[in-house]
DNA sequence: GTCTATAATAGGATAGAC
DNA sequence: GTCTATCCTATTATAGAC
């Protein structure tokens, strides 16, 4: 009985990052097999679901990952716009200045987006109720505060297309300037 | 000799909405065949470098209609608020009101995405002088112009990827109708 | 310019040893 | 829990007839 070569985390965040790249239809069984190590019976027993199991697994623990790191901090006693550059940096950091896309970005675009509709839709919502609260929080007006929120996670996943297909990143980081200084401000 | 079922351009047409409803690697060549109706030797004979050579020419095709629907109506003589309602009016309709993703989008999230960067630079580069151009016209100063240009675009490509995460193309509608107000409006 | 037929490879998935 | 070996299907691509 082999010892297992990495933690189940571990190989979620390789898949994670393998998705990440290439995009579900071009992350191949090959490819997340070398990613990780493990040949594909073995990715098999940690998910006999195949691919699709894979994604969804992924999705579980990133979802896990920014309820603790992106959207409890915002319920801090911290003032708003501290929490808010404080999950702009995050946001900055997860998708490297731009370099990288976004998980959701990549699932919602793939041929087989019907599998992951469910947690997609919380993905998105949870991240949009997280940024409308801080904006209630700031003062702004319900109706204000839920325009902005989902104007902020539009601007993040378009800056991050326009990046990639402008091969700039500076489009990310003006984004990311502006929506600091804009998203709290007075309606 | 048989006759051709489909003019060169027809064919385009189908391999565009093909590309843009599958992305590049969802969409075989027996999908590019059956949505096409020709043989995939049929295709070959009209791509011989086979999905990425159908790609080039579709974003070719696309850049040319771009050009005459949307660019070109651009530097009439009318005003600039027509002017900027008939862009939108025009992209509502291209993506069908959020239902339909962008071929720019596909193609820059694909695995083959550097097979591409040329056209895709370019394509974006185009789009974005070319409002950045009406708002120069409209009287904003040029650094103004061309942060409003480049954000016109990240929040149409923004809004499309979280319509079809969301499953819900409201989003698009309220991009669309936010930029109508906001893109001319004075610094 | 379209077709049938075929080849070669890559993809997803499973059985069973250790 | 990991491995080797294998299977079947899908995918890309080409040859050659009409």
């Amino acid at each position: 009985m082999p010892a297992p070569i990495l933690s189940k985390d571990e190989v979620l965040d390789i898949l994670l990052q393998t998705f990440r790249e290439r995009g579900y239809e071009g992350s191949s069984l090959a490819e997340l097999s070398a990613a990780t190590g493990l040949v594909k019976s073995s990715l098999y027993h940690h998910f006999p679901g195949g691919k699709e199991d894979m994604a969804e697994q992924v999705l579980a623990r990133l979802e896990g990952q920014l309820v603790a790191n992106l959207y409890q901090p915002l319920r801090s006693s911290q003032p708003p716009g501290k929490k808010l550059g404080g999950m702009l940096d995050a946001i900055d950091a997860f998708y490297e200045g731009g370099r990288t896309a976004c998980l959701y970005e990549r699932l919602s675009a793939s041929v087989d987006r019907a599998k992951f509709r469910r947690p997609l839709k919380r993905a998105f919502a949870m991240w949009i109720d997280a940024v409308e609260a801080l904006c209630i929080e700031a003062g702004l007006p319900k109706a204000v505060a839920r325009a902005r929120a989902e104007d902020f996670v539009v601007r993040i996943e378009g800056a991050l297309i326009v990046c990639a297909g402008t091969d700039d990143c500076s489009v990310f980081a003006r984004t990311i300037k502006s929506l600091r200084s804009s998203v709290l401000a007075p309606d």
